[in-house]
RNA sequence: CGGGGUGUAGCGCAGUUGGCUAGCGUACCUGCUUUGGGAGCAGGUGGUCGUCAGUUCGAGUCUGACCACCCCGACCA
């Protein structure tokens, strides 16, 4: 094993295929773009459907399981739909030893699928809002891949609702945001830009559609949740209709949002340093890690001892922690743990048993403090949560910091090839002026902020006026 | 699917104008000594050199095809 270095623009690349492999989170699976989550990764996924999970269920939708083998014929029904998958299906044509009468898709989204029971589940407008959740895999048949970030196959939660008005399903839409920003701030804290995609960013099929955006260490956006307003195009494809009070029928309105394990590569890559990963304590698998310290048997004794006491006091305060018994240095441990970003270290040394104290070591900031026996949950439970917040604030002024804004083409193409970061600048709103600057700076439209996303001013390309101010950046 | 690159031990790499038993670091196993910021010594395990074909007395090394992965583009959560 050997010491990373700090990630930059340069090798961030290299650090982040390494470390994710070396903290054991991911392997990569023998098909080229699907992975493996060894245990201390799936802990981390495992705590996000938690928080997550019970999130989505406050919010009002339940969790349900539909097929992963979905008929093709169910995803050509909505047109716009199927040009934007067609190029990403995986399509299983032989099974059973024969050719199969219709091709079956490989789920690469459910809408399909789940709004074809939706038209028989939704009769009137007392079967509305129908609301509904799902934890899967999904498979995309991916040109490029990265772990986490992109792959064929990835593990997400999605979400579906239909309404019986308009209203309620952009209601919908807001409180789906806001439960996301929330998760991602204050669960992953990761500062999140929320807002609307351009028409060419949107997902295939929807009226529109809304997202949280991520600023990485290496300067690209992420788009790290999506939440679309479908509008009543599904509605219609799949013929779900519903009698409303006044005895009219009418097509439902419809919603569908979800987070991926995408999310993981983007907490990595907001709180990693150049010694590894730096896990938010809410996320952490473990939280506590204890590292006990001898020198010959006398001591060895007592230190087990102790490690086993405090190791047992932190459980019962339901504190994830876990002591290192293992034959290795010290030295070696600290980077170890270091490495696979657990928050805080705690060292059980002769000395501390002797006085009665243990020392507690952060990863945020790497700072070390003698700690009294007597005060010790109360001292991990605030630095828990001092680590937290400091690591939101963190994120959150290197968003700030590399948030650029100008009304200068020559200014924008400058910054984002040499600063990268997000830049924000005025839009027309023409399809053109965006594929443009996309084809000439390679920068794309992240989402128009619903905080500070609109005004008056002019184009970044054009020139013309224009009332719309996209964030703009590279993106993964 | 276009341009570039790389395939040699779990991981990272070296291997000269074709030559003898394919090497180094690290990891792993055994033993002893060690343990407050990546320990030391000794011994040991581990390879059809990406695949297939060709040239040659002889191929990790040369030729061709194929495959995989990585980087850069087009497409996307």
């Amino acid at each position: 094993m050997e010491s990373y270095k700090k990630p930059d623009r340069e090798n961030v690349s290299n650090w982040y295929i390494d470390i994710i492999q070396q903290a054991k989170l991911y392997d990569y699976g023998p098909v080229k773009g699907t992975m493996v989550l060894r245990p201390y990764g799936f802990s981390i996924w495992k705590a996000i459907q938690q928080y997550l999970g019970a999130e989505i269920e406050k919010n009002g939708c339940y969790d349900t399981y539909f097929p992963s083998l979905i008929p093709e014929s169910f995803i050509t029904k909505e047109k716009e739909h199927i040009e934007g998958f067609s190029p990403e299906l995986a399509l299983i044509t032989y099974a059973g030893g024969e050719k199969l009468s219709e091709p079956i898709t490989i789920r690469p989204t459910s809408e399909t699928i789940m709004y074809s029971y939706f038209s028989k589940w939704i009769q009137s407008w007392r079967d509305l809002p129908l609301k509904i959740n799902q934890w899967v895999n999904i498979v995309r048949w991916e040109k490029r891949n990265l772990p986490f970030i992109r792959g064929t196959e990835f593990l997400w939660h999605e979400a579906h609702t239909a309404h019986a008005t308009e209203i309620d399903a952009d209601e919908q839409i807001k409180s789906a945001l806001s439960l996301y920003k929330r998760f991602f701030e204050e669960f992953l804290a990761i500062p999140v830009i929320t807002g609307k995609k351009t028409p060419s960013q949107k997902f295939a099929g929807a009226a529109y559609s809304t997202s949280c955006e991520a600023l990485l260490i290496d300067g690209k956006g992420l788009q790290i949740g999506t939440v679309h307003n479908l509008g009543q195009n599904f509605s219609k494809s799949f013929d779900i209709k519903f009698m409303n009070v006044d005895n009219n029928e009418n097509y439902v309105w419809q919603t569908s949002w979800g987070i991926s394990t995408r999310a993981l590569g983007g907490l990595i890559l907001t709180h990693g340093d150049e010694k590894g990963l730096v896990l938010p304590p809410k996320v952490a698998p473990i939280q506590v890690v204890i590292v006990p310290i001898w020198k010959n048997e006398k001591e060895k004794t007592d230190i087990q001892n102790k490690t086993e006491e405090v190791l047992q006091t932190l459980k019962l305060n339901n504190i994830r922690a876990e002591s290192d018994f293992r034959n290795e240095k010290p030295g070696w441990k600290f980077n170890d743990w270091e490495m696979r970003g657990v928050p805080i270290r705690i060292e059980i040394g002769p000395k501390d048993v002797e006085n009665n104290s243990v020392i507690l070591a952060r990863r945020d900031n790497r700072a070390k403090n003698v700690v009294k026996n007597d005060n010790l949950i109360d001292e991990i439970n605030n630095l828990l949560i001092d680590i937290q917040h400091r690591l939101f604030n963190k994120a959150q002024k290197f968003v700030e910091d590399n948030t650029h804004y100008t009304d200068n083409y020559k200014d924008f193409s400058d910054i984002i090839e040499n600063k990268s970061g997000f830049v924000s600048a005025y839009w027309c709103g023409d399809d053109n002026c965006e594929k443009s600057v996309k084809d000439e700076t390679k920068a794309t439209t992240r989402c128009i902020p619903f905080d500070n996303g609109t005004g008056e001013g002019t184009c970044i390309y054009c020139g013309n006026k224009a009332t719309l101010k996209p964030i703009w950046g590279k993106a993964y």
